[in-house]
DNA sequence: TTGAAAGCGGTACCAG
DNA sequence: CTGGTACCGCTTTCAA
């Protein structure tokens, strides 16, 4: 099952059936070509890819670091990626970092060892990690060696970087929400230390503060960045008194969805007694019942552009990916309902 | 930045450098290792886990084909499959085909080139295919290599298989509708040729007869096995009489929740006026509202144990995978509304 | 215990 | 155009 048994089946020589196999820019006479192939698919001929790899001095491997495959925003990125991928003739190799930074680094050790062409990195950036600038150094050493980095969502990596706009997209969520004739806020959001929370979370503040609103302090929840945060979120919120609040902003979709799930919990019908939004666009969020409001986030189109720039060869530093509000029966105007 | 430079910098030998770094029976003097060690650190040294992989003869990667890692469906099986992966030092590479049988032959083609220790296979099994002989034996060659492969879901092939029990889940849900009091039952199901759809239907049509239930021929609807599959199942159920329908049974949670969109879209409240169960229990099936009744499976527990078994070195033929009944408010006993 | 050297499966340069 | 052969980076005998 070697290119030794391919040549010898074939009569020819080693060397030849190399070529004749896998492209080379020698021409192999088409009679010996034929022969090879005829070898190599009587024996079941596969060329071994590492062999290849460590001959060729490259491999068709990119390697991609998700924080989560069964959360829906990364698995959108990862679809993204492997489509990019397979069009392009390369093998994806994916690690779940599962929101550790520790694991991610010892993730990225592993990958780095397979020597693939591109590294991509779709994780949830938590700020202040001690282990951020052991990340980096790796990282930089892997790129120095000639291999690619993209960094989805976090602008704050020395590498290129697809930077969500998910400040101006909270930003003018608000302002379309304002619009919408809603006035009194509560927000659903992780801990600042996770930089996409955070910066949702203070473009929604700056979006009210534009259309003179605010939200007060004690309908700013933190909790964390999941499902569960939004149940929980709401849950708190109750306890404070849901009856002055017109619409709940979640700083993701898993979480608005979570908290349309307790507000019926707590006998509010979201939408109708209570607004809800949230941020990604996830599929989910038009199954849910009234149809959600959020930030609209091209996570396939991310994934395939992140490798895309890796694959470029050149250096793009950080490029800017909008995002666009999309208003659903979530939010409905309140103008209709209540008249000025 | 190879393991020369890093024997040269540690002043040892290169096989002493190797035995150092990396897990070797022979023991090396605990001042060489250690100073090997120091000089890899400061190199950034990472080894080439392809030259390892040729040199020792076996890799550290398993491969996972799954039709679409959008789908929750495979995306939990993914993460389950990475969990077990990562917890034992290995590298997961993922291909996504697409559900099409002859892009699925073809990263099979390419995978075997990696030499995984194993490859998983959870695809939509398409029945009748003619890339079905050329994929088997492709997965025999890697076999026959040394390599184990495992599928999930499809016990028609002849290779160990996780066999989720989609006819006895779909009955079994079947019979517990009719103990809540349906009589009336819609279907939306895939083309038979799709193993799973046709295995849910058929469960779930026996289950009915052991009630001593039917389903109208023109109340059973073949759509794709989708969301979108799901919303035009229910359209074309409108336009054939939505009125006599007590319930309508999907094949999976995606069509069901679909369905739940185009119900409302019709101006029926589900679980209200048409109940809806699914197959799978998604996360989903708990977000929307009512809650999806449907047959819980434990895709990530499959996902893990895809790779345990791939990993034991034993056959295990076919594993039966259970599946288990799960009503929730989108089918309300129906008795407590209509008295007998 | 350590170092030298023979592979592992291929690629690509070099001479023919 | 074809065959011979020197590597690619690392593991693992085999001697010392």
């Amino acid at each position: 099952m070697t290119l030794h048994d391919v040549a010898r089946e074939a009569g020819v020589s080693y060397a030849t059936a190399s070529r004749a196999l896998n492209g080379s820019d020698r021409v192999v006479r088409a009679e010996y070509a034929d022969r090879v192939k005829a070898a190599a698919q009587k024996l079941g001929y596969a060329p071994h890819l590492s062999a290849q790899a460590i001959a060729r001095g490259s491999t068709s491997t990119v390697a991609l670091v998700v924080s989560d495959v069964e959360d829906p925003y990364f698995s959108s990125i990862a679809a993204g990626v492997t489509e990019a991928a397979e069009a392009t003739g390369l093998i994806v190799t994916m690690a779940v970092a599962d929101r550790s930074p520790d694991l991610e680094l010892q993730i990225v050790r592993t990958l780095r060892g397979q020597r693939p062409r591109a590294v991509l990195i779709a994780g949830s950036r938590i700020a202040g990690t001690d282990t951020r600038a052991a990340l980096i150094e790796e990282l930089m050493a892997y790129q120095a060696a000639g291999g690619r980095v993209v960094v989805i969502s976090q602008d704050d990596l020395p590498f290129d970087t697809l930077a969500i706009d998910n400040r101006g997209g909270a930003r003018s969520l608000a302002i379309a929400l304002a619009e919408r004739g809603y006035h009194r806020f509560a927000m659903l959001h992780a801990a600042d230390a996770i930089r996409t929370s955070h910066d949702r979370r203070t473009g929604f503040t700056d979006g009210l503060r534009e259309a003179g609103l605010t939200v007060d302090a004690d309908r700013s929840i933190e909790v964390a960045f999941t499902r569960e945060g939004g149940i929980e979120g709401v849950r708190e919120l109750a306890r404070r008194g849901l009856d002055d609040v017109e619409v709940i902003f979640a700083a993701n979709d898993m979480m608005a969805i979570g908290a349309m799930t307790a507000l019926r919990d707590a006998g509010r019908i979201p939408g109708t007694d209570i607004g809800v939004a949230g941020f990604d666009d996830i599929g989910s969020a038009l199954d849910v019942s009234p149809a959600l409001s959020t930030v609209r986030v091209p996570l396939r189109e991310v994934g395939l552009q992140a490798l895309q720039m890796a694959l470029s060869g050149q250096e793009h530093g950080a490029v800017a990916v909008a995002t666009q509000v999309v208003l659903r029966d979530s939010t409905p105007d309140r103008r209709e309902i209540t008249p000025a």
